[in-house]
DNA sequence: ATAGGGCCTCCCGCAAGGGGAGAGTCAACG
DNA sequence: CGTTGACTCTCCCCTTGCGGGAGGCCCTAT
C-alpha cells in the first residue's frame, strides 16, 4: 500500500489531482483510513491511473474516462466511445485550420500592406502589368456599395484569393450615383460559380500612382495621373483600375488616412 | 443610443457577454444611467463590437483583445499579435494532430482485432504470407522484454506503422532467459534510424495457428503446429513468428484469456 | 518535547461566459 | 393614471481540470 504521496511519485500524477480524482469517484484509493482521512493505494491501482493518464493524453473528458473505467468490461463501448472522441477532435480540428488560415490571410496582408507602404513613392510612374487570373462581380450603383462584391467573392472563393483586391471601372468620366465597375479578387484557381466572372485580366503597360489618403479623396490622385497621361499624349484603355494596397481590414478598419490605393490605367502601346 | 437588448440584436453578442466584456474592460456602454445602472451603447461601439466579434472567431484571448483595442493605434503591434497568437494556434493543432492519429491508430487496432476475432478458427492452417516492409529491433534475453522494443519502434517510426506488431524467434529451440528475437512493426516508409533495422521481409508458404489466451500458453499451440508439421514432414525456415493479433492495447491491458496470437511457421518449398 | 514533513479539508482562482433569482424600470395600453 | 409585460439590473452558482494556499491533524525521529 502506498500513501498518496509516494503513489503520485510512482504514477505521475500530482497529489492534488488523485484528491480530484477520488473526489470525481475515477480513481478511489484502495482503503481511507477513517481517522485520519489518509488516503492508501495498492498495485493494481497503478494499472488504473495508467489507463486514465492514456485517456487524458488524448483529452479524453474526464467523465468519460470514469465512465470507460465502469463499463470496461465489454471492450466494443470503448471503440464507439472512441469513435465519439475522435469526431469530436476532428470537428475542433477542423476549426482550428480555418482559424489558422484566416490568421494567414491577415497577416500576409499586413505584411504585403507595410511593404507596399515602403515601397509607394506618391509619384506616377510607367510600368508594365502581368496579366492574372481574376474573380469578378459586375455591380451598377454607389462606388461605396463595392464591399458587397468582394465579399460576396470573398465567400464563394475564400481558399483561392491570391492577391489585392482592385476595382474596374467601365465608366469613362466619373459618376457618383450610378457607377459602372466590377469589383475583382485575383483567385489561383479557374471555379465557376453563379453571379462570379472567373476570367484572365489583360496585362500591359500602364501609368501607375499610389494614392494615401481616404477614398473621398482619391480626384485629387486622379487628376494627377490623367495631367500626366495628357501631357504624354497617351491613349487609355478602359477599364481603369483601383488597386487596394491597403484598405479596411477583416479585423480593423484602420486609419483611412493611411489607405494606400493604386490607380493603374492602361495604354496603348 | 441603444439599449443593451437593442445592440445585442445588432452586434448578435448575447446580453450576458455585453455585461460580461463591460465589467472586464473591453467593451464598455457609451453611458450608464446613475440611477437605474441601465447601460446604453452608440454607433461607435459597433465597430468596436466588431472587432471583438472578429478577434474572439479567431479564438484570441480577451486580455489580449482588450490589450488589442487599446494599443489599437499602432497596427505594426497588432501584426505581431497576430503571428504571437499564429504560433499558439499552431501548437495546438499539432497537438490535436496527433491525437487524432494516435486516436486512429488504437480505432484501427480494436477494429482488426475484432475482426480477427471473427476471423480465427484456431487450427492449423497453411497458407502464405506476403513479403513485407519491417522495422526491428533485435533483443537478446527475457520475451517479456519486447514490449521495450516495440514501444522504441512505435516512438521512432509512429508514423509509418502499417501492421500489428510481430516477432521474430531466432533460437531453434525454446529459451526462458537468453531468447534470441526481433520486435518488429510492418511499417509503409523504409527510413533509417539508429538501432533499428527497416528492411523486407520475405514472405512464402507457412504453417499458421492463432492462439487464444495468455503468452504463458503459448506452449500448447507450439505443440499443436509443431504436431501438425511434423506429421506432414515440412522442413522449418527460420525465424519463426508470433504475430499480436489482439494483446495489451495502447489504452487498456485488456483481458489475457482473450489475446490473440498468430503463430506462422515458414516452410521450405 | 518538539521539529519537520506529509496529509487532511475547505476555499478561491483560471476562461468565457450561461442560467436563474429577485428586484427595479420602461413603454405602451386601457 | 394605473397596470402589465417586456426589459434590465445585480448577485450568485455552474461549467473543466486541476493548482495554490490556509489552517489543522498525523507520523516519525531525535
Amino acid at each position: 500500500m502506498y500513501s498518496i504521496g509516494e503513489f503520485s511519485k510512482i504514477t505521475g500524477l500530482s497529489v492534488k489531482t488523485l484528491r480530484f480524482y477520488h473526489e470525481q469517484g475515477v480513481l478511489k484509493p484502495t482503503c481511507v483510513d477513517d481517522q485520519t482521512g489518509y488516503r492508501y493505494y495498492d498495485d493494481t491501482k497503478i494499472e488504473t491511473a495508467r489507463v486514465i493518464r492514456a485517456l487524458r493524453d488524448l483529452e479524453v473528458p474526464l467523465d468519460d474516462v470514469a465512465e470507460i473505467l465502469r463499463s470496461h468490461e465489454d471492450e466494443g463501448d470503448v471503440l464507439e466511445f472512441l469513435e465519439r472522441h475522435r469526431q469530436a477532435m476532428e470537428a475542433k480540428l477542423r476549426q482550428l485550420t480555418m482559424i489558422r488560415a484566416s490568421l494567414d490571410r491577415i497577416i500576409l496582408q499586413q505584411r504585403e500592406a507595410r511593404r507596399a507602404m515602403q515601397n509607394a513613392t506618391f509619384e506616377v510612374q510607367e510600368k508594365v502589368v502581368d496579366s492574372l487570373l481574376i474573380a469578378g462581380v459586375r455591380m451598377q450603383g454607389r462606388y461605396s456599395e463595392c464591399g458587397k462584391g468582394f465579399s460576396q467573392i470573398g465567400r464563394r472563393m475564400g481558399r483561392y484569393i491570391s492577391g489585392k483586391p482592385l476595382l474596374l471601372i467601365y465608366d469613362a468620366e466619373y459618376k457618383e450615383d450610378d457607377a459602372d465597375f466590377e469589383a475583382c479578387m485575383p483567385v489561383s484557381k479557374e471555379t465557376t460559380t453563379e453571379g462570379i466572372s472567373v476570367r484572365p485580366l489583360a496585362g500591359g503597360r500602364c501609368v501607375s500612382l499610389v494614392h494615401l489618403g481616404p477614398y473621398e479623396e482619391l480626384g485629387r490622385s486622379y487628376a494627377k495621373i490623367l495631367d500626366y497621361v495628357k501631357r504624354k499624349g497617351y491613349k487609355l484603355r478602359s477599364p481603369c483600375r483601383e488597386v487596394y494596397l491597403k484598405g479596411p481590414g477583416m479585423i480593423f478598419k484602420g486609419n483611412p488616412k493611411k489607405y494606400l490605393t493604386e490607380i493603374q490605367m492602361l495604354i496603348e502601346e
